[in-house]
DNA sequence: GCATTTTTGACCTCTAGTCTCAATACTGTC
DNA sequence: GACAGTATTGAGACTAGAGGTCAAAAATGC
């Protein structure tokens, strides 16, 4: 369905409702992360985000950017990837429609996202087995770069695979 | 085979090999880290670890923990446990036969795991789709803790879930 | 506009993990 | 078994990501 295509601004106006809703102020800088985060093409750190997001509203502190994630990810705009590095990545929830797992490359610092539906039939499994409700749940594949490029998903540095 | 079930004794000699073939030295800090790591029944931090060592060896530093973690790790004695957390978890790894799926509680920081033989039909499909060879995999499934404790998990707190 | 209350930025703190370097101890050779 | 050469160690400094503190600034409701 074409509604499920949105503009930024819409969903700009999505994230006013859900700060709004939450009884937070819809602050400039909190809108600065915003933009720079929904509109970031990649997965990025939290570092990444600030500089992105002082490109916007160079009032931007380092702390409200650590204090606007939680809030992005609870509005389900972004999500977190950890990738077991030292530093967390997130990205934009644009397209979150089947379950993704990632395939990382453990040379050239790319995180690449794969369609993996029978993800769900797992979580239901484990769910039946375990009598318990799955709160969320990760599959990660790593590889080295070459391996990567020789796929052809290394070459794309700036776009994701599909 | 009644050939697989080694002790303890024999897995250290297995241990002191791996050094020796490395051209590492054998030393009391690091076997007393193997002890420590070898014989813990259940997920552990390197500051556990360091704890655990430091009561067989009270001479073992915190960065010789550091240091052997990697060692250990290399010599398939234990692994590495990433649970997206701000440090790593390691275990023994006694009986790795099959790929194991990790159950995490995200309330009483406790780990489970469970057998999740069809990841391995997953890494050969991916491999061949991706024409890339699969360094490792990671599945993960977070839960909260009373429903743990309903499936019955989180009771045996002290052993691991079959 | 004004008062109230949240949010912010600057800076400080915390913690897991790593590095440095002189002192120590393991290994191979005799 | 002792020795020389070299890897390893421990203490403590250091790093980096993340998060806390608090007075100043800004958003909201009236």
């Amino acid at each position: 369905m074409d509604a499920e295509i949105k503009s930024t601004t819409d969903v700009k106006e999505t994230f006013k409702d859900f700060l709004t809703s939450k009884g937070l102020r819809v602050t400039n800088q909190r809108l600065a992360i915003f933009d720079a985060a929904y509109n970031h093409p990649d997965h990025f750190t939290a570092e990444d985000l600030l500089e992105r997001s002082r490109e916007i509203d160079d009032s931007v502190s380092r702390a409200t950017v650590y204090r606007a994630l939680p809030i992005l990810t609870e509005s389900g705009l972004i999500r977190e990837v950890d990738v077991g590095r030292d530093y967390k990545f997130y990205m934009a929830n644009r397209n979150a429609t089947t379950f993704q797992a990632q395939v990382i490359c453990l040379d050239c610092d790319k995180i690449f996202e794969i369609d993996a539906p029978f993800m769900e039939w797992y979580g239901k499994t484990v769910a039946d087995k375990l009598a318990l409700n799955v709160e969320s749940q990760r599959l990660q594949v790593t590889a080295h770069c070459e391996e990567l490029q020789a796929s052809g998903l290394c070459k794309r540095s700036g776009e994701k695979a599909s």
